[in-house]
Order: C-alpha cells, then sequence, then structure tokens
DNA sequence: CCCCGGCTTTGACTTTAATCAAGGAATGAG
DNA sequence: CTCATTCCTTGATTAAAGTCAAAGCCGGGG
C-alpha cells in the first residue's frame, strides 16, 4: 500500500525492551495479529485493548449483530465464517457479504446496524468495547489506514458480487459462490482443492438470489458434469480450479 | 464521525494569517472544499494540489477510467453523474455503482482499476496526479478519514444494492432506481419531487440487472398506476415519494 | 436398532422476465 | 422541413427460474 508502517513485531532483536515492545501473552499466537488489525498496534495498545476484551465462542445460527441493533462492540474474527445479512419486511432475504479470519467484524462510526450479522460455521470471536476502538482509530493513523483497506477489499468484493447477482445465470451464480469458497478456505492449493461447504443449501440461495431448488438442481447439474465432487452435501471437491472458473462465467 | 478535525475555513476571523489559512481562489467556490475531500486541507495543501490539479469537462459517454487500465489520475467530482460499470468477457455488463458531486473518483492503492468510470451526464471533474494525493493521504490522517468515510458510505450503498439485485422484482427494482435518483438528485424535497433521469434505459437495465424491454415496461405500468409521471421519456415527477418507496417494496 | 426431524433432492407445473420482432417518438444534420 | 439515427415502447413467444409437492438422506435420541 503505502508509506504506513506495518507494525512488525521487534520479539527478536536483543534490546532494551519499551511497553511497547512487550506483545501480551494471548496475542502473541492470534490470527488477528497476522493480517488482522492487531497487525498495526504496538505492544502498549495491544495491553490496552486486551484488558477490555473478550474471547467467545459462537454456535453456527447465532446472531452476533441484528439488522437495525445498536452496536456496542466490535471483534475479529479468529476463526470460522460469519455472514452479513438484510432482510426486507417480508422477510426475503440476501446475504451481502461473508467474512473469514482475521476480518474486523463492525461498521466504525455507525451507531445502528445496517445488517446482521450472523456466525455460518462454529466460530470464535475476540470482541472489544465500541469506545475503545474508536478512542483508539482516532489516534492511530495506521489502524485507521488498516481498516480502511478491509473496507476498500470489502467494496471490491461487494461489487464483484453485484456482477454476480444482476448478470449471472443459476449456473454461473452457483460455480462463481463454489470458486468464492474455493479460493478463500483453501488459498493455496491451486489445482485440485477440497473443502467443507460453511453454508447451508438455503444460506447459498440466499447469497446468490435464487431458491434452494435451484441451487440444489444445478449443484447435480455440475456434479454430473464432473466440474465438481460431492460427499455428504456439504464436502466439495474441485478437480480442476479453472474449470470451475469457467462454469462461473469468469473467462 | 469522531474528533478529527473538519478543517474549517478561518476566511472571517481577522487574525496574523499564514499560508495555511489561504485558500486558493479557485478552490473557493469549489463544490468539493463543501462536502468534498477538500473540506479537510488546509490552505497550503489547498494550494499544493491546485498547482497540480486541472479541471476537465467530461460529455456523457465518455470514459473516464477503463477497467483493467493503469490508473494515474484521481479526482473530484464537480457536476454531473459518473456510472461504475464491470463487463464481463461476453458482453454482459452490470453498473456497480453511481456516483454524484461532490464523490471522490479513484481507488487508492490499487494501481489497476477493476472497473470502468464513465460519464453518464455532462460531468466536470477536478483531476490530480496519482502520487500528490497519495504523498498527501500518507502525511495527512485525516484525508485519510475522510476517503475512509466515503469508501464506508459506499459500501453500505453497494450492499443495499445486493438486496435490490438479488431479491426485489423487476418492478420493486425500477421503482428503487426512480427512489435513488429522486432523494439524489431532489434531496430537499421530502413531497413531490421532479428531476431528469441521469441515465438512459439501458443504463437503467445495466444499473438493475434487467433488460431494456423490462425496464420499458415497468416504467410505463409506474405511469400508468399514476407512481409516477413521465414527460419526454427522461424528465421525471414523483407526486408521493412515500408510494414510490412502498413501490419498491420499502416497508 | 429404529424413528424422528431437518436438510436436500427431484419432479410437475407456473410465473416472471428474456428474447425476438415491429413500430413510434425525439433529436440532430443537412 | 425532412431524413436518418438513436432511443424507447409494445406485442408475441420462449426460456429460465420459482413454486408446490413428494420423497430420500443423514444424524441424533430414545
Amino acid at each position: 500500500m503505502n508509506g504506513l508502517r506495518i507494525g512488525e513485531t521487534m520479539d527478536e532483536k536483543p534490546h532494551f525492551a519499551t511497553d511497547d515492545d512487550v506483545i501480551p501473552q494471548v496475542c502473541r499466537a492470534c490470527e488477528a495479529r497476522h493480517g488482522g488489525i492487531c497487525s498495526v498496534l504496538n505492544g502498549s495498545q495491544l495491553a490496552v485493548l486486551n484488558k477490555q476484551s473478550s474471547k467467545r465462542t459462537i454456535d453456527p445460527g447465532t446472531e452476533v449483530v441484528g439488522q437495525g441493533e445498536n452496536v456496542n462492540s466490535y471483534s475479529n474474527i479468529l476463526r470460522g465464517v460469519v455472514k452479513l445479512s438484510k432482510m426486507m419486511a417480508d422477510g426475503r432475504q440476501q446475504i451481502v457479504g461473508l467474512q473469514f479470519a482475521p476480518d474486523f467484524l463492525g461498521r466504525p462510526f455507525s451507531r445502528e446496524s445496517s445488517l446482521t450479522a450472523e456466525a455460518a460455521t462454529a466460530t470464535e470471536i475476540c470482541a472489544f468495547p465500541r469506545a475503545a476502538i474508536e478512542r483508539m482509530i482516532a489516534d492511530t493513523p495506521g489502524l485507521e489506514h488498516k481498516l480502511y483497506g478491509q473496507s476498500l477489499k470489502e467494496l471490491d468484493e461487494a461489487r464483484d458480487w453485484m456482477l454476480t447477482l444482476g448478470r449471472k445465470t443459476a449456473r454461473e451464480k452457483v460455480a462463481s459462490f463454489l470458486h468464492l469458497i474455493a479460493t478463500h478456505i483453501d488459498p493455496e492449493a491451486d489445482d485440485g482443492c477440497t473443502f467443507d461447504l460453511p453454508l447451508s443449501r438455503a444460506d447459498i440461495a440466499d447469497f446468490l438470489g435464487l431458491t434452494i431448488e435451484t441451487v440444489s438442481r444445478q449443484m447435480t447439474k455440475l456434479r454430473k458434469e464432473k466440474v465438481i465432487l460431492v460427499e455428504n452435501n456439504r464436502h466439495v471437491t474441485v478437480p480442476d480450479i479453472d474449470r470451475l472458473n469457467e462454469a462461473a462465467g469468469n473467462d
């Protein structure tokens, strides 16, 4: 990105340590210290945040924040998949994003959530009080930079998905979804990856703007054409990611 | 938002002026100094930027940036409407956002544009070289904060639109579009607003994930039901914005 | 082990929007 | 003014996805 400091740890160098250099014990092995927002914080900032943070495990299907609710905490996703969705008054629902570890969960500077965040799989988060984060953002430009970066990434993803929702066929939509999951869950495998779907057919339908039945039919077709292999409904193998990508309409 | 300085002008106060207080002549009446990113810059910063900036008028249908092109400048929209769109290899297109004055146009920290920006109406922009803005972002936290704010706004809008694309009927989509334009072009009018559509039927179709014919049919229906009045294809009057909002599925 | 519940698949039929095909207004050039 | 072009509307037909209904699969509890 630009010239801002990325907050590398100085653990290795033997020198006279200050508070800023000491990483709290619980943070050391934490996923969020890698790619997450905590990677731009120094030791004393981590210590401050850590004192107010609480780790929570969330069962699939449990809401983290509800649409229209007041938000009093933000969090880092440490494990699992969180779905962000919007609901219309008559119950129609659309999933507008999926978040994976170590994403930051929450929309800064907005008291009321315009969407629902719900665990799709077993999920672990590290939650902070609203005020603690906002104070830290205000006097840590690097943190705001990091958050800005995530929001730009989410914006790119949202716009990609708008193309999928508006212009792709049911078949292409399902293939696009499988491709999205494949590249997020099994990022290294360029060829022949395998994973468990984090979403039920109903969730997939809500993500793709389709019905359960249509998702099921298209999955069956892709299976019969050997673009994917499916075991036990949830477990998918993609023998050739390029073929899947082609089925998704990305030439 | 938070406690960051919003960069108010000090023109009025009689005191010993520094360079920072003097607003360049051309910026004084500029829309971007109001809500745009220039509102967080001081006089000397505006002067620096101003020296490298160029105002340009862009005809409808002209590309500002092309999908896949390298980006070497960013700009402020001073007048008009810019459409952001994505195209698939086979020509299917989706408009993924509309930008109005005084929005900032460009995606910081990405060399290559993932979308096309094209003037929808006669548009005026103030363009800056890439490097000038990025340097200024790096040492002006208030500027990055402002840009972050715009990106969060765009993300909210993108997600709202995902619900429209994925879950609304053709009628609701068209009504949603009209509502969006009504609230952006004629923001004060709570009741009985009137405006010119900035987009052709083809563009509206590309924004809504529909065909031209379906857009036209739904416009006709809404006209026959007196939800809207249409003159000369482009000029629309909304007698009751709540009825339009209801037709858009927002109860 | 079997039964029950939820999730998923499959089939028959309906509905919505897309496609194909004319025809009609508005705009601009000559 | 007239013609040509582009944009928009309307109608008839088709295709894609939705709805309704039933049956299969899988996992957990008794």
